[in-house]
DNA sequence: AGACAACTACGAAGATTTTCGTTGACACTA
DNA sequence: TAGTGTCAACGAAAATCTTCGTAGTTGTCT
């Protein structure tokens, strides 16, 4: 069975869902002018991703109206876990407290909000942990 | 003035440094049959990736001997920590919460011992944190 | 209808990544 | 010294990623 997971978006991918993400379905031109304000990018180069995209799944595409409507495919948290588990084995062999603590090392400045957070994630983790 | 990291390795790239850094300096030979345990790989496929990155100055180069040793440039955790800290910015907006949450839920199991040493960096960081 | 603006589709170029075949150098051995 | 095996170097092919120019279509305005 062919049983395949979406692919990993690549750099410029993911910026493209990044702006799906936040702006909900868009339009390339929508898209475009949102990555415009970090980045210079040109229309085509938008459009041509987003045609990439469509036909790897990673966006869903609604041609009723003339300007096509584009929709992330994946919720954010979908996607975000994909990567995280990819990472996870691939430059931590798996390992939770190793990631976190790299994490938090490139943060200097991590709150105390942030630690009672994670703190809150594991207690709920432990719990209903299954 | 040109202050440049060094660049994000690739997948292949990453898969030689996982083999250079649990088996100390090593000849493309040595890599090679390692990389190939896991999957099928030719010797000059390793010896081009290890030229480039050295050229990358991901790796450094003894050419002492006639079978040249290669080495990781960079330790481990330094690695790492580059990767997340890209991954931070890229896909969690610098929320390291956010980060360990989907790290934790790519594996369901998560022993007593990961989450309780989760704690101990916590715990740390906390105290020493900065 | 004619002109104009906005859009999609197509193709291709340039860059990067990944793989490998070939060549020539070097060392060991019979 | 001739033969055999191992090695680095080189180039190039295949795949992927990223960008963009051009063409053709559709909708709107006058």
């Amino acid at each position: 069975m062919p049983k395949k997971g979406p692919p990993r978006p690549t750099d410029a991918e993911l910026g493209i869902l990044r702006v799906l993400w936040q702006r909900g379905p868009s339009t390339v031109r929508e898209v475009q002018e949102s990555l415009n304000e970090a980045r210079p990018t040109g229309y085509t180069t938008v459009l041509k991703t987003l045609q990439i995209m469509t036909e790897k799944g990673l966006v869903r595409r609604d041609e009723q109206q003339r300007a096509h409507v584009y929709e992330a495919q994946f919720a954010q948290h979908q996607t975000q876990r994909q990567i995280v588990g990819d990472l996870l084995t691939r430059v931590f062999d798996g390992s939770a407290s190793n990631l976190l603590m790299h994490a938090l090392a490139t943060k200097k400045g991590t709150s105390a909000e942030e630690l009672s957070q994670i703190r809150d994630i594991l207690d709920e983790f432990e719990r209903g942990g299954r």
